[in-house]
RNA sequence: GCCCCCGUAGCUCAGCUGGACAGAGCAACGGACUUCUAAUCCGCAGGUCGCAGGUUCGAAUCCUGCCGGGGGCGCCA
């Protein structure tokens, strides 16, 4: 709010000057001696103002001494023109206010249903194994993804596709096959430990396929449940064999003039489409290939009423994004409504030392192994500590510890004190007077006036981890926010002897908002906000 | 050969649509506990932002090339 103020009082300022039209972007500049916000107009509009930057600079300010913006103390010009705003503690009282007015349930908020109605596919790994660790970066990224779109605004639902069919589940099918009548695994077959131990599972006479599938889909949804993650649909491929689904598909693009038929095979022409060659979509065999019944899919997807669709990869298929856009063109789409998040590989460490490939599934550690090991919150937030963009490397020894450099525990510790001191409050029978009876004035201590500037960056914060699809500024913002935190619970005691009871009673309320903030970051996270630890 | 991601402090990483002397945690060193969790806090130290050009009043950030690391280029999924 106080942002919006201090930007239309430069914009009529500029005006006054004659100079309208101008986006005045507002900043929070890196040092705080560089005040509260600043802006940089005067040197992106001096060219077109036909001044020079700090003489239309100082033009602004003078304007704006005597506008009477709230909260505004002194303005000043820097550098090569820059306005940098001085405000008076009041702003990040009334923050406060804001924080704890809106609470756990409207904090970051955008009005509901403002923004668009999202389809996140996720994971989607074949139901032929256990899910490892580097699905679960997927899967982690893009539940918290989801969290924070729906906070900022969208309908969003959450999405697996099982490949419950196709080349893949048949060879899985025969290696189990093949355990169970006793013979050898075939040359092309899954080598796990995992097959050997489900092909002895299965029961006699069991239909390996379908067994082995559902046994798969079992391990999968628990490897999910434990992470917290839960979807709103498991979409079957099989599904739209059966309704007609793909031959549907086949047919629309037929239509559209965009399929070929040739060496026996039908092709899509994919290269009209941004493809560097065009791909088979029904084999010479008759077979489909896997990306007819992914058009399908997100045929399907379009006509549920999505209106964008974001499917998260891991990096071993970003070759596949550009004829999976493709195909969505050649349905007739925009390709930007389907977008593809690719998250780069985890490499694993136990105190320094590269965790081999599991002997269970002869890939990356499996998923619930880790859990086993570090919890469901510290893989979750270890997995959202970084952009998707960088390969990331995990101590499972560094995470698993309840120690300093563990920064899930760090964060959830602040969680857990702000909850002590209210705790605390409660045993000593003080009881919090209504938020608006109390004088927040008193909070001025540097330890207090930086949680509560951290507080004020969440708006922008979360609105920019949505944008740009990137949890991460979340994980990042939610540190800062415990650490301002840890700060002040060490030098401001809230309740005790010699504190005057006006400062307790406007401390529990900044308590009270650090909660909310804490409480909000770590929830779009996934990750749990304990109240004791 | 072509495509994608990355290359910032000893280590792991932030760095917003380009902006003011490059940030955090860990590790190292030095401090701080009679009161709400010391599982914390404070201080000090540490960087040619891979290299070379370009655009700009201004580049870690945008563009080009090169070097290095990783991933991908099937009538497998």
């Amino acid at each position: 709010m106080i942002r919006e103020q201090l930007a239309a009082a430069v914009r009529q300022a500029l005006v006054d000057e004659g100079v309208p039209d101008v986006e005045v972007h507002l900043e929070r500049p890196a040092r705080l001696e560089h005040g509260d916000w600043s802006t940089n107009v005067a040197l992106a509009s001096a060219k077109r103002a036909g001044r020079n930057p700090r003489e239309l600079a100082a033009a602004i300010v003078a304007r704006l001494e005597s506008a009477g913006v709230p909260h505004l103390r002194e303005v000043e010009i820097a550098g090569p023109g820059f306005i940098n705003f001085r405000l008076a503690p009041s702003w990040l009282h009334e923050v406060l206010t804001d924080v704890v007015e809106r609470g756990t349930e409207a904090f970051g908020a955008s009005e509901p249903g403002s923004g668009h109605h999202i389809c996140v596919e996720m994971i989607s790994a074949n139901p032929t194994g256990p899910l490892h660790a580097g699905h679960a970066r997927g899967a982690c990224y893009a539940d918290a993804l989801a969290n924070i779109l729906t906070r900022t605004g969208n309908r969003v639902q959450r999405e697996y596709y099982i490949n419950d069919r196709g080349t893949q589940l048949d060879v899985f099918a025969r290696s189990l096959a093949a355990v169970r009548a006793g013979e050898p695994i075939p040359e092309d077959g899954y080598g796990g430990e995992y097959i050997l131990e489900w092909g002895a599972e299965m029961p006699p006479g069991a239909d390996p396929l379908e067994w082995g599938y559902q046994r798969a889909l079992a391990e999968i949804r628990g490897g999910l449940e434990r992470l917290g993650i839960h979807m709103d649909h498991w979409f079957s491929e099989r599904s739209m064999a059966e309704t007609g689904a793909i031959e549907q598909t086949l047919a629309d693009l037929r239509e559209r003039g965009v399929v070929y038929d040739a060496e026996g095979a039908v092709w899509l022409r994919s290269t009209d489409f941004g493809d560097d060659k065009d791909r088979v979509l029904v084999k010479s065999d008759g077979e489909y290939t896997y990306i007819l019944p992914d058009i399908a899919y997100h045929r399907d997807k379009f006509g549920r009423g999505f209106d964008l669709l974001i499917d998260v990869f891991g990096a071993d298929h970003h070759g596949y994004v550009t004829r999976l856009k493709a195909g969505v063109a050649a349905l007739g789409h925009d390709p930007d409504e389907l977008e593809v998040r690719i998250t780069q590989i985890v490499r694993l460490e136990r105190e320094g030392e590269e965790v081999k490939l599991s002997k269970r599934t002869g890939e990356l550690i499996e998923l619930t192994a880790m859990i086993d090991e570090v919890g469901a919150d510290a893989t979750r937030f270890t997995y959202l500590l970084q952009s998707i963009d960088s390969q990331q490397t995990v101590d499972l020894a560094v995470i698993a510890a309840n120690t300093m450099d563990n920064p899930v525990f760090y964060v959830q510790m602040a969680h857990a004190r702000a909850c002590s001191i209210q705790r605390k409050a409660a045993s000593e029978g003080i009881a919090t007077r209504p938020l608006g009876e109390v004088d927040l004035s008193v909070l001025t201590g540097e330890r207090e006036l930086a949680v509560l500037r951290s507080l004020s960056e969440f708006d922008e914060v979360i609105a920019m981890a949505a944008r740009e699809r990137a949890p991460h500024k979340v994980t990042t913002w939610v540190r800062e926010l415990a650490a301002a935190f840890h700060g002040f619970f060490h030098d401001r005691y809230v309740v005790g002897e010699g504190i005057p009871p006006e400062v307790t009673q406007a401390r529990l309320w900044l308590v009270e908002a650090a909660r909310v903030g804490l409480a909000v970051g770590l929830g779009v996270l996934g990750v749990g906000a304990p109240e004791k630890l």
